[in-house]
DNA sequence: TCGCTCATGTAATGGGTTACATGATTCA
DNA sequence: TGAATCATGTAACCCATTACATGAGCGA
């Protein structure tokens, strides 16, 4: 699915593994996201399979560029799977969640740290989707203005990263009101 | 993780590997799940290192039974696991918002075919669990009575399937809205 | 008779993370 | 002086999915 990600970007505008990871990190990351070494390797696989081409930008005092720029057959692949329609939803896995579901025995106090924990991870999160990837959203479309029109879906799934966000919030306070007053000792 | 989950409802009560796939639908399938062929794959390993045993039940008319017990060491890493909190929050992938992130070049009619039909999914989701989930639970105590107390943390975790499902919903209801209005020819 | 439930497993493959390896420039 | 940014990649490993393989009993 990675592969999808990194053709999409690259049907805007060229780019280095490199900075396709900034593109991901703040566009995308709120529900999609790869560390550097897995974009090196999808890239590379991208290339072998002729959806991609690439040519290499000597610099000076800092490690050369290389550059990856989408082919005909990219576009057609990634269209394509643009047109095919998802038709189930995916279950999430959500880690917190399974160990709070055999965390009784921990007991009412490391269930309630733990919890608050993570009330004020989500807090912090859903300031980021707020402030930052408003800003990041125009400074996409300033450097590459002919993206304009795609920021319209890009803003949608910004507000699902913080409906998310406030859901997720209103969770964990209405859990640790209920941890607090009910929790069977 | 699964190793987690199974060790989790070994700490019960002694399970098939079916069984335990079981389970886990109908209780942590909101945001855990694993398909049969890895959880008997899982279950090896754990025997392989002395966390859970087995013994064969023969049957007649049927396949014979490998029912797991959890061993000490296997209660012992269970309960370290829990102690130790969760420090991040995770990111969880969405197939569904990266396609439509990128959706802008196939037009409004495809994008809202798209939110329409998992409208009508996370509808259905819904609806089972707020029925069948709670429904579970029940059965769950009924079968094994010393685990009336963990049901409380589970009906936590089965509120979040809720909520989660209810957020989802309004935002693809948001989203078809502002996509019928707004979207940019 | 067709599909579901019960019941167990292996093998191949894919997707992703962690660790390793290198190194100059810039800013606090 | 130390951390962050820019910049690229490989190798080992882990987790998970798909496909393969088998087969009786039961209810619609």
């Amino acid at each position: 699915m990675l592969k999808y990600a990194l053709l999409g970007f690259l049907s805007y505008t060229s780019l280095t593994g490199y900075e396709l990871e900034n593109w991901i990190n703040v566009s995308t990351g709120n529900f999609w996201h790869a560390k550097l070494s897995q974009i090196y390797a999808t890239l590379k696989s991208l290339e072998e399979n002729g959806l991609v081409t690439s040519h290499v930008e000597p610099q000076e005092g800092r490690p050369d560029r290389r550059v990856y720029t989408i082919t005909d057959a990219g576009r057609a692949d990634l269209h394509e799977w643009l047109a095919t329609p998802i038709l189930d939803s995916e279950v999430k896995k959500d880690g917190l969640l399974l160990k709070l579901f055999f965390s009784y025995p921990t007991g009412k106090d490391a269930i309630l740290t733990q919890l608050r924990l993570h009330l004020d991870l989500h807090r912090r999160q859903l300031a980021r989707y707020r402030h930052d990837a408003i800003d990041a959203l125009q400074d996409a479309v300033e450097r590459v203005p002919a993206i304009q029109k795609d920021t319209f879906m890009w803003d949608m799934v910004r507000r699902y990263g913080e409906m998310y966000e406030a859901m997720y919030i209103d969770w964990l306070q209405q859990t640790i009101e209920e941890v607090q007053k009910h929790f069977p000792d």
